[in-house]
DNA sequence: GTATGCATTAATGTATACATTGTCAACGAC
DNA sequence: GTCGTTGACAATGTATACATTAATGCATAC
């Protein structure tokens, strides 16, 4: 028998999976409209899922369903970047102090240890793709040890609504080396129990890397995306 | 003609404000579950409207929809209440800065002003709706005012999670009249374009706010709502 | 030539019939 | 007596037919 007993997931949530695999992917760019039954024969199921789908993809910010003229996909405008930046700079920094406060074993900061770590490895083989991973996987789990669950999912629909935007920047920005070195102070901060210092580096490093991704954005004329 | 003509809302649309109004009003009481055909006799409608209602409204963190149980109305933990009231203090510590940075003139401050003025006066007449209405407002134009419209959103989503807890302390806790002060030393220092002061104060006076409310909570062992 | 209005039509919004699946209870075996 | 299995049922998940509505284009009048 397979490993996993093949356990039926309902089509709504495959059509909210492939929605997003699509968007993310840029197969379904920003800016650009669909219709529900255009969408339901595509992924092979009727208009039903393919709606409710629509309609939570919509509460998460990623489209905007429009009467009589399809889905759109949300295109992100520099502004929308610098809300939702504000934001995480905001939640993590909170997290991090909330983490430090918590006075975490070496055990509990393993896995921040080993993405930190993973971001390193990455670098050094100049693997843009790995340190994204990696860094992304730091942050989920920086808002993960603040042990608020609601500060979890509006990072995590925070990061989703930049992620394409920050796909396309990957390769336009100077190796972060500056970033991992920030890494490594907050998880210093979080293991010593300084909940201060946490919170001001962190912040810091978050406005910093807002500061490079608009730049950068400014500066290749990409005010939409 | 009416002022507004008719204006035929879907009822989707519909359903999603009966549904919030019955939840607020308490005649779906937390933690309660209601079938979907149910609701929809209830609200005069087919089953497919009352569902997409109830996926938005589960998207809003209001609801569950459990297969073959119906949706339940969720209850609220006083560690839900923690963890909300973290994230408010932090965004809306974050829009008071951000709008003292802004350096409004008096006019872009009058609403907030007015506020202040309606929770002074329903504060003399003893009127506590009034004042948790006049409450509500100042913090959603503080929010306004710190020009971040995902903060607006994020702070609605959770102030709707707790508007049951509130209204039930609402008559138990001693008469606000430090909040009060505060407000009006939060406008103070957006009016001086002091974001640190701002920030602080605002910070200040949501931490206590918590403190009150989880206490009040635990004293009467009103641990689910 | 332009503007207005009507008709067409295409897409969503809604209802409903049906398929699927988890739950519960009854029955039987151990 | 308890545990497991089976089957009926009830509620959701899905498909589809239909109603509604707004956009578009065409015709007609000015």
């Amino acid at each position: 028998m397979p490993p996993v007993p093949p356990k039926s997931k309902s089509n709504s949530a495959i059509a909210v999976e492939e929605l997003r695999k699509l968007i993310f992917s840029g197969e379904l760019p920003a800016g650009s409209d669909h219709l529900e039954s255009e969408l339901a024969v595509r992924l092979g199921m009727s208009r039903t899922p393919v709606r409710e789908a629509a309609l939570l993809l919509e509460g998460q910010g990623l489209l905007k369903v429009r009467a009589r003229k399809g889905v759109r996909i949300l295109p992100i405008s520099i502004d929308d970047m610098i809300e939702i930046y504000d934001v995480l700079t905001e939640l993590e920094s909170m997290s991090a102090a909330k983490a430090a406060d918590l006075r975490f074993g070496s055990e509990d900061l393993q896995t921040l240890e080993d993405t930190i770590a993973q971001m390193e490895t990455a670098l050094s083989d100049g693997d843009r793709d790995a340190w994204a991973a990696a860094d992304d996987a730091f942050h989920t789990e920086l808002v993960r040890l603040g042990g608020n669950s609601r500060v979890v999912s509006i990072v995590a629909l925070m990061v989703d609504q930049v992620r394409r935007a920050k796909a396309v920047t990957l390769y336009m920005r100077p190796l972060p080396t500056q970033s991992n070195k920030d890494h490594r102070s907050v998880l210093d901060a979080i293991a010593a129990g300084d909940a201060k210092a946490a919170h001001d580096i962190h912040y810091a490093h978050r406005a910093a890397a807002k500061d490079v991704l608009i730049n950068l954005l400014r500066q290749n004329r990409l005010h939409i995306l």
